[in-house]
DNA sequence: CTGAAAGCGCTAACAG
DNA sequence: CTGTTAGCGCTTTCAG
C-alpha cells in the first residue's frame, strides 16, 4: 500500500536512509532510526518482497519438492522443514512432484526456476543429474532426504541396514519363519526404498542361513495396506510366519490390526517389527527401527539456511550423505492388566 | 540467468515484442512468435517472477494458513489445495499458524502483507474481524474451511449436526448408554470444534430423552487419544457403554483398537461412529459421518483462482458460507469368515 | 552519517 | 503488428 517512499517523506530523510533504517544494517544516527520506525509504524508499512527481491536476487523463500503430503513421514518432515524455516525468517513454497515425467520437468523448469526460491530441499525425490545440474547452475543450496542424490547433500536412513537390524532382532529372538511384508516392487518410490528394504530382509536371512522362498509379500505403503496384505498372509495357521519385518510402521500397524482381528497375540504368537517410529508405534506395542522424520526437515532446513547465510553469493552446495543412526526402539508392550481381560 | 533482453536481440525484435511473444497475450506475428520462442528455448530463458511480479502486482501464488501439516484432515486439505493450485498455474505457500497470539499476528502483518500472496486459504483458522478487515483492505480474495468466517467466503461441516447425526444413528440402533469421546475443551481448536461436536451429542442425547451426565470424555483428538481414553472407559464391563460417538475417526479408531485389545466385539458389544471419512475406516469396520477433505480444499483452491481470474483489479471477496453435505457412511463389516476365525 | 541517482528485469501504454 | 518509453518499489554505489 503505503510505499518507502512516503514513509520517507513522512519521517523527513530520503529513500535511502530509510531503507538502511528499516533494514538495521548500514549505520544511521539513532534520531533517524527512530523517526523513520514510527513513520513506519504509523502508516503500517511493510517491505515489498517483490521490489526487494528484485534488487537483491534473493527471495527470503525456499522451496520444497515432495511425492506426497498427506503421508505420515513426508507430512512429519514437511512440520520440520517448515518451523526452521519460519525461525529463520524464510518462506516455504510446496511442490508436489507429479509422477509423470513430463509434467515433472515442467515443474522444474517452469515452476521452480523462475527466481522464485533461494533454496531447493528435495524430501524423497530423486533427482536426475540433469535436475541437479541445473540446481548447480543456477548456484542454489539444495538438499535431500530420503535417499543419497550424487552431487548434492542429503540426509537419509540407510534403507538396507534398517530392515537388516530389523530381522536381525527378531532372529536374535529366536524367530525362524519370517516374512518382509513390504512396498510392492513395481509400484516404486525413489531411491529403490521397496527393493533396498527387501535387500536388507534378504541379507540379514541369508546371513543367519535362513530360506527367502516365499518370504516376500508386496503391499502397498499404507496401514490398510499392510492389514489386506496380513488379512491373507495370517489366515491360515499352519503356514504362519511367527514374525514379520514391515516395510514401515504403516504397514506395521496394519499387520498387527490384522493379527488381533484373527485372534492372533502379538507378540507372544507373532512378533513384529517396524521402520520409522510412528506415533501409534505404541499403543499397537510396536517395536520399531528409528529415524525422527521431523528432526530430519528440520536439519536439512537449517542447512540450506546456513548456507544462504554464509554465502555472500549463493553457494555451490557440498556433495555428501548424512548417515542417519538407526536404532531398535521397543515399545513398551501394554500394561499387563489389559493382557489379561482378553 | 538469461534476461528477456538477450532473448529480443536474438531473436531480432524489442524487448516488448519479445514479452508479449512469450506471454503469449497480445497479437504477434508468427515468424515473429517463432523466432521468440527458439531464442528463448536456446538461452534457456525463464522469466524472472520477482520483475513480472512488480510490475504487474501479481505474484501467481496463493498463501495457505494452517494450524497443523501433519494431521489427516489438514493434510489431506493441503494435497487438495496444493492440486487445484497447480493446475491453475499458481504456486502454495506454506504458513503454519503458531498458536501464540504475537507470533500469529507477526506472521500475519510480515509474512503474509508483503505483497507475497495473490490471494489467502485459512484452512482451520478462525480469523479475526480485525485480521478479515486487513485482507479486505489488501483486497485480496481469501476463502476459509473449516468454519465460518464472518466477512469471508468459507466451506465447511456443520459440527453440530455432524454429531447429532452419528448420535441418532446409534439411538436408532438401539444404543442406550452411549458416551461422547471427544476433544478437550480446555485445548480447543479454532471454531470451537470440540465443543460444538458435543453440543450435537447433547442435543441428540436430549432429543431421545437419554442421560448425558458423565457421557462425555475429553481426550486429544488422535488415534492415540482415542485409545488412552477407551482403555479407561471400556475397562469395566459393568458400567461400560455400548456405543460411543467419536469425535472425530481418529478418536473413533484409537477406540476401535482399545476395545479389540479388552477382549471386546466390535460392533456387536461396542458401536463406534466417527467423523470424516478416513481411510482407515474400512478396516476398523468403522461407521462414520462423510466428509472429503480433498475435495474442500480443492474447491477453495477454485474459489480464489476463480476469483483472482475474473477480477480485473484484485477482487472483493463475497461473504457467504458453503455448507457440506453430511452422510452416514457404513463401512463393510470385516469379511464374516474373519469373525469367526476370533 | 545521509542524499542523489542508477538500475534490478519486466510489462504496459502509446505511438508508429 | 512492433518499437519506444516509462516506470513497478526497492537497494546500493558514490559522493558529499
Amino acid at each position: 500500500m503505503s510505499s518507502l517512499q512516503e514513509v520517507a517523506r513522512r519521517a523527513g530523510v530520503s529513500k535511502a536512509t530509510a531503507s538502511r533504517a528499516l533494514s538495521g544494517a548500514a549505520h544511521v544516527s539513532p534520531a533517524a532510526r527512530e523517526r523513520v520506525a514510527t513513520a513506519a509504524s504509523e502508516l503500517g508499512y511493510v517491505v515489498s518482497s517483490t521490489a526487494s527481491s528484485l534488487v537483491t536476487g534473493r527471495t527470503k523463500n525456499v522451496g520444497v519438492i515432495t511425492p506426497f503430503i498427506n503421508r505420515w513421514f513426508f507430512a512429519e518432515v514437511l512440520e520440520g522443514i517448515e518451523g526452521a524455516l519460519i525461525r529463520a525468517g524464510y518462506d516455504l513454497t510446496l511442490f508436489r512432484l507429479p509422477s509423470e515425467p513430463e509434467q515433472r520437468s515442467r515443474l522444474f523448469h517452469y515452476f521452480l526456476v523462475r527466481k522464485r526460491v533461494d533454496a531447493i530441499v528435495c524430501l524423497g525425490v530423486a533427482l536426475t543429474p540433469a535436475e541437479v545440474e541445473l540446481i548447480h547452475t543456477l548456484r542454489r543450496p539444495a538438499v535431500g532426504i530420503g535417499g543419497a542424490i550424487p552431487g548434492l547433500p542429503t540426509m537419509s536412513i540407510d534403507d538396507v541396514e534398517a530392515t537388516r537390524l530389523a530381522t536381525r532382532h527378531l532372529i536374535g529372538l529366536g524367530h525362524r519363519r519370517i516374512v518382509h511384508v513390504g512396498g510392492d516392487l513395481g509400484e516404486q518410490m525413489d531411491f529403490e526404498v521397496h527393493a533396498r528394504r527387501l535387500a536388507g530382509f534378504r541379507s540379514a536371512m541369508e546371513e543367519a542361513g535362513l530360506d527367502c522362498e516365499g518370504a516376500f509379500r508386496a503391499t502397498t505403503f499404507s496401514v490398510p495396506g499392510g492389514y489386506e496384505s496380513a488379512l491373507a498372509l495370517l489366515a491360515d495357521p499352519a503356514i504362519r510366519p511367527t514374525a514379520i519385518v514391515a516395510g514401515c510402521d504403516e504397514i506395521a500397524i496394519g499387520v498387527i490390526t490384522a493379527a488381533r482381528e484373527l485372534g492372533i497375540l502379538v507378540p507372544s504368537e507373532l512378533s513384529v517389527v517396524g521402520i520409522d517410529d510412528h506415533p501409534y508405534a505404541p499403543m499397537f506395542g510396536l517395536t520399531t527401527v528409528r529415524q525422527v522424520p521431523g528432526e530430519q526437515g528440520e536439519k536439512a532446513a537449517e542447512m540450506v539456511v546456513r548456507a544462504l547465510a554464509d554465502a555472500t553469493d549463493p553457494l555451490e552446495p557440498v556433495a555428501s550423505e548424512i548417515p542417519i543412526r538407526l536404532v531398535v526402539r521397543r515399545s513398551t508392550t501394554a500394561p499387563p492388566g489389559v493382557q489379561s481381560v482378553r
